[in-house]
DNA sequence: ACCTGAACACCGTTCAAGT
DNA sequence: ACCTGAACACCGTTCAAGT
């Protein structure tokens, strides 16, 4: 007699992710385990092993779940058709704010991107729309490569790096992001090709460290030379 | 017969944070536990808690260990005493690039101090050396404390943010901070004396996330106009 | 097909005990 | 003063077993 499915709905991948979010936004990343997961569920611990393969997918799944959020935050990740040269810093601030705006909300998956990065096919798609806003407004594919990296900490509410696990995608594997981040794909195509030497990490971190830090110094010293004296 | 004494020195603080530091930088921060730190020293677990109350306070020493070794590199923090306002941007661009080399050499700390936070002296120090070096180029400290945050990820190579933890230094506090880090201490007083409503956290965040996004924004834009079409 | 229980190999840490 | 050993309360996870 399956009376207690009537008290315990199912459970579910979803469910799992769902229950963990609450979990994690009410007390906390460190406050979620398996035993507490489970607890919050009704369930016993090890149950939880039969929908996921284990804690590491639950995290990635997290991640995932959040860049829907950002998703309907922003209204779609295309890039607003209207955009061109004249206004692409506007609508590229107006969706790294959005995305702000979701991850106010989860405070803990920054440090959860942080080591387990963001490489499922949402988070994919939410640069996609970054790199279709810049294109749009005429970026070349090398500066915006340069210009991910400089704002890849705003884009995720203060992380590491965009990628450095972003080693040289192999060309079946860009065929395959094609299908799922169009812009994303032509970058890499792009910038991969311009560089062939660059075939474990195609990213000179220090030259791009170099390129962040010069934006933000020339910034700088405009506003200062503007203070009033 | 104190025999073993003569096979393994002494048991220290000292000699424990360097244990640990080489232990994380050969085989990362997660395999620095309690256990196999004892074992790199030739000593029980235990015996680690006469010298240090916990992991905690290791991890803390380990950062401090880490800013007197960018203190080496750079020379000192003190402003180099030739800078004004004509060559306060390179000046921090090498202090800052400097401290990049050293996080290099122990790519691990960043995540140490994203957990931990750095408020020991030395980094405090750091942190002074660079209020001390904008200060000397002429910088209002109101545009100085926008621009720490604008810079922070770069400063401790991709970290969270400088401090919500700092919020506001009672009076008290803020006297002993001027003996070690008087620029910074200064700083603090004028900003804080100029906004007193806010005494839960003296930054608003989203004013300070809006600061540093328009100064990429504007910086991108300027390479985009300058590109060659 | 879906869930459970006992057990294992780890953590950091407390506490009483050794020398 | 300095170090040890056993034990505790946690982790994530394996594996055989239940229904």
């Amino acid at each position: 007699m399956p009376q207690r499915s009537v008290v315990r709905p199912q459970l579910t991948r979803e469910s799992v992710l769902q229950a963990a979010l609450q979990l994690a936004d009410r007390d906390g990343l460190e406050a979620l385990t398996m035993r507490a997961l489970a607890e919050q569920l009704g369930v016993e611990a090890m149950s939880i092993y039969y929908h996921l393969p284990n804690k590491d997918a639950i995290l990635d799944g997290l991640v995932e779940v959040v860049f829907a959020e950002i998703e309907q935050e922003v209204g779609g990740f295309a890039p607003p058709p209207s955009t061109d040269a004249s206004n692409w810093a506007p609508a590229l601030r107006e969706r790294i704010l959005g995305a702000r705006r979701v991850l106010l909300r989860h405070p803990w998956l920054p440090n959860v991107m942080n080591a387990r990065g963001a490489s499922g096919p949402n988070a994919m798609r939410h640069v996609d729309g970054v790199v279709g806003i810049m294109r749009a407004g005429g970026m070349s594919h090398d500066l915006i490569h340069h210009s991910l990296h400089a704002i890849g900490s705003r884009m995720y509410g203060y992380v590491q790096e965009l990628s450095d696990d972003g080693a040289t995608p192999a060309p079946v594997e860009l065929e395959q992001l094609a299908a799922l981040a169009p812009h994303l794909a032509a970058m890499l195509a792009e910038v991969v090709h311009d560089d062939p030497d660059s075939t474990l990490g195609w990213c000179d971190d220090q030259t791009e460290f170099e390129f962040g830090l010069d934006l933000l110094l020339e910034g700088l010293e405009r506003r200062r030379a503007a203070q009033p004296t």
